[in-house]
DNA sequence: TTCTTATATAAGTAAACGATTATATTAAAG
DNA sequence: CTTTAATATAATCGTTTACTTATATAAGAA
């Protein structure tokens, strides 16, 4: 099986030190790309750039909603991702804005 | 914290094809450098290469013996990289030698 | 000691990575 | 329609990665 290639993509894909604080951030639940600019001290498309990493190895989605878009986890991992995730310490963070909040997004 | 530090290096160790093949071999038990290279389809100091990554991050240990080095999967591992190890579907592979088998090491 | 063998280290190089700045896209507001 | 705001994409660049070949090290054999 190349299950194998899946595997590197994917651990490729959590293995940087701004991505694993993008995860540990969506343990709290859903974030916009705004409030990780904040956490990482990096430029919004230096943001932008990490979160596509994560959406295209599956371990991230995202909801569009307006002109935010919210980020979360998905809740269907390999096993070996999971453990990943479960391993982090989650960070909290502050809503950039009003609007940016997810909590207003959920219908 | 920064184990998340630990993490992020023990993550970049497996996150590639030939080091995760590396880690497919170890399954079986200990494995000389001799042999991967037959494996991996690479020269003798990318094998070395890559076993030191390995072996820095922790996850492999070494014993020497005569001219050999014999490489095998260390018994305590983090959670997220027990899960990776787990993951992975052996490889079998042909022994280079007489003197390279692992099993005459052992006393 | 000298030769051979197994492995490691050094030096060089092409490709991948992760950031930046500049620009494009898209949607809401005025 | 024009402006503003949030995000994405493009272009660029310095750093890291993973290989290569060449050389060094270390141990057993002759």
């Amino acid at each position: 099986m190349d299950s194998v290639i899946k595997m590197e993509n994917q651990l490729k894909a959590v293995s940087d030190i701004n991505r694993l604080k993008i995860l540990a951030c969506l343990k709290q639940g859903e974030v916009c790309v705004c409030d990780f600019v904040d956490v990482l001290q990096v430029s919004q498309p230096a943001v932008s750039q990490q979160l596509r990493k994560l959406k295209d190895a599956g371990i991230i989605l995202e909801r569009k909603k307006g002109t935010w878009k919210h980020y979360r986890l998905n809740e269907e991992q390999t096993t070996y991702i999971q453990a990943v995730l479960d391993e982090l310490e989650p960070i909290s963070y502050q809503h950039c804005g009003p609007g940016c909040s997810s909590e207003e997004g959920v219908d």
